[in-house]
DNA sequence: CGCCTCTTTGAACATGGTCAAATAACGTGG
DNA sequence: CCACGTTATTTGACCATGTTCAAAGAGGCG
């Protein structure tokens, strides 16, 4: 059975084939999700790590003035909260933007991974340094450019992320996000992200019907918003398109 | 002698005695870096992991147009490119803001210190993912704050870390960056940092002179800018003020 | 004292925000 | 399959926060 997990950990290229069947049977207890339910709260001390299977959910925080904004996409393959292992608390929230499979693994169980199984360690230690050159990135996004280059910065590395575990063709793919996640992902509102939308949609970059996400041009796309691949990580083969 | 490596990752509560006289050994190949110099750049793939011990350095990109956006600011105890030896390839730069003192780690003594010394390994796990907190708190910080609560946020988070390696006093702390340091830190233009910093002062929130930022009245500091700490995920005792 | 860097000021401008209403798309039950 | 209520997208007019450019003051350091 497909398991965006292990396509996921198995672009780090530290696992072997014993490792994938280890992971398939750690994610067998699966549990489907509604579209905005919240998966963990702030100030939770959750017995379980969840993994997003299936679907699409976000990391996020409630501001005092009821603002929220999101800090992650979390997408198919992506561990929600590995860290509270370590941490114990929450800092954030989680939730589901679509429909979404998750599982749960207990807290044991990766005690039993980080104990018995280092590449498989190695591999859940890569994950969650790239999730880190992702903020950082995302980071320097929304300081650095304006609002359509920014949606178009977040589409091409949307695209990328979701090539690398099989979800995206070569110029397209589901785009089940509201402009409002994209609005409060990007500090923007969504009203400007509307509007910067029809830019990119008049200057022929690409097209969003339909939920379907279509790139006309991925080198162009990327030349507009400075787009490159490095914080990602990628293994050669898994980059999907030149350079 | 003082190191706020030691001091930070003692936060951790991971560290017995043992563990604090281990990593003095490590830190003891110190060097003096002068102000605005690369410590690493984008696309290095060291050999060494760095640690400042004094002065403040900064994560930063620069991006097609040349501006310079900074994903983090490094405080005394804070490591570098721990990821570096996982990720193997930079995708960011690190340089100095102030006059630092480095010491440099070599690859083979941190995987010593991975494989033999498991609360060590916990300890630097932990100070790794409060970094990725940190990230998270900034991307709301920029998103979803006008800019003279985001300085303000900046700073409040700035006094508790100082606190917690012993470099700040409870109201006050040496604050030797620049203003343009601060605007590439959030996204802002120098200029509207300066307009800022006015408006806190004529508030009557701070003062900022001669290098030396002194908070007037915490709790109205933390209240203005809606700071919480628990993303710095403290000891209670580290806190240093109430709540 | 003089140079260089950093901070401060001013005026015009632009990007993105607000509020409110209209239109379109979606999903559910009849 | 259609009708309806709900949720999402689109539009318009006005406003505000933050930007740009340029120049004048302060401050630090040899």
């Amino acid at each position: 059975m497909f398991n965006a997990l292990i396509r996921k950990l198995d672009c780090s290229g530290f696992l072997t084939e014993v490792d994938r069947v280890t992971l398939q049977k750690v994610t067998s207890r699966r549990r489907e999700v509604a579209p905005k339910r919240d998966l963990i709260l702030e100030g939770d001390r959750p017995e379980y790590v969840q993994v997003v299977l299936s679907g699409f959910a976000c990391r996020y925080k409630l501001l005092r003035g009821g603002q929220r904004h999101i800090m992650a996409l979390l997408v198919p393959g992506d561990f929600c909260d590995l860290h509270v292992a370590i941490l114990g608390q929450m800092d954030h929230a989680i939730a589901t933007l679509t429909t979404c499979t998750t599982v749960e693994v207990s807290r044991s169980t990766i005690e039993d991974l980080t104990d018995n199984h280092p590449r498989i360690t190695r591999a859940l230690w890569w994950a969650t340094l790239i999730d880190e050159g992702i903020l950082r990135e995302w980071l320097a996004n929304m300081g650095q450019r304006p609002a359509d280059r920014q949606i178009a910065h977040l589409f091409c590395e949307l695209h990328v992320r979701l090539l690398s575990v099989g979800l995206a063709g070569p110029s397209g793919f589901s785009m089940p996000l509201r402009q409002v996640d994209l609005a409060d992902m990007l500090g923007l509102t969504p009203v400007h992200v509307n509007r910067s939308l029809q830019e990119l949609r008049a200057a022929g970059l690409l097209t969003l019907q339909r939920r379907w996400l279509e790139v006309l041009d991925v080198d162009r796309l990327r030349t507009f918003c400075d787009f490159k691949t490095n914080y990602l990580h990628l293994t050669p083969r898994v980059d999907g398109l030149k350079t």
